[in-house]
DNA sequence: CAATGTGTTGAA
DNA sequence: TCAACACATTGG
């Protein structure tokens, strides 16, 4: 026998360069043909790709990631375990969707938008009126905070692909920090009907104005928005779970003519101030079944 | 064209 | 459920 040969068996331990790929030691990796290495979770008899990533330990923390959100804090893991996670990062996880965190776990953002998600937590506790008032609904673990609404512009709704956030509104309800300002922030918003909506905000100095450029374009495109119709931000802020906050947008449509009417509809709508529980749109009914996420 | 992610299979 | 493997599809 020709053993010594070894031709078409050289592929053990050394050379990876053709037909044999290495085995990963992680659970959820597997290699790639150029190298890299792929995550994936099985759920419901098939594969939920998890993205590609330049070393098996990345893709086996992102595995692990999706793990905790798909099965649960007992999930099987190959580093990461529910101790290493603070709470926040598990009120992070819990409180986006599955395809919200595979999509965050593909696109390598995951660690930014946790992050970002702390500081809002940070945010809501530091601005709610914590000192024991009673107006607010004792029964409710939830509050709407309506934070301003906006008739939209004609270039709001055209080709620049971005909506102009008055300056005033932006810097009270949506600050940014000076390094978040030129990179920007990917910030969640979720409409009336549980769609999430992944908005990129930042500050234009060229223009001096704060915007939302990525994904709106496809906002507008999806709700079938017209100038003059109206956008509303309000945030959400669940009691129960040390204030989680929950950014959400709505769009109604309006009255097709008078741009002006619309205008001072916005006055009648009362933020803050009362302390007491907005209720903004409760019956909206809207067409559009499809889409259940958007990125 | 290179890289990604799916179709598919067989093992556990 | 899982990884191995082949390769169709994607996208720059």
């Amino acid at each position: 026998m020709d053993m010594i040969s070894g031709t078409d068996d050289d592929c053990s331990e050394n050379a990876e360069s053709r037909s044999k790929l290495p085995s990963s030691k992680y659970k959820g990796v597997v290699p790639q043909p150029n190298g890299r290495w792929g995550a994936q979770i099985y759920e419901k008899h098939q594969r939920v790709w998890l993205g590609t990533f330049n070393d098996q330990e990345e893709a086996a923390q992102v595995y692990d990631i999706a793990a905790l959100r798909f099965r649960g804090q007992n999930a099987i893991t190959n580093l990461k375990t529910t101790n290493d996670q603070d709470y926040m990062e598990k009120l992070f996880l819990t409180s986006h969707s599955k395809d919200e965190i595979v999509d965050m776990l593909r696109k390598h953002t995951y660690g930014q938008e946790l992050e970002q998600s702390k500081q809002y937590y940070a945010a809501a506790s530091c601005h709610m009126d914590l000192s024991g008032s009673n107006t607010i609904n004792p029964f409710s673990e939830e509050t709407r905070e309506f934070l301003f609404e906006k008739v939209v512009t004609p270039s709001d709704v055209g080709k620049l692909n971005r909506m102009v956030i008055p300056k005033q509104q932006a810097e009270k309800h949506f600050a940014l920090n000076p390094e978040s300002a030129s990179k920007g922030l990917l910030l969640n918003f979720e409409d009336e009907l549980g769609t999430v909506w992944r908005l990129r905000y930042c500050y234009w100095s060229s223009s001096q104005s704060y915007v939302l450029t990525k994904g709106w374009s496809k906002f507008v495109k999806e709700k079938n928005l017209k100038a003059g119709d109206l956008v509303c931000f309000w945030r959400s802020i669940n009691m129960g779970h040390a204030h989680h906050s929950k950014l959400h947008i709505d769009c109604k449509p309006g009255n097709g003519s008078d741009f002006e009417e619309m205008q001072s509809r916005v006055d009648l709508l009362d933020p803050v101030q009362t302390g007491s529980v907005v209720r903004l749109f409760g019956v909206n009914i809207l067409e559009k079944p499809d889409k259940l996420y958007c990125t």
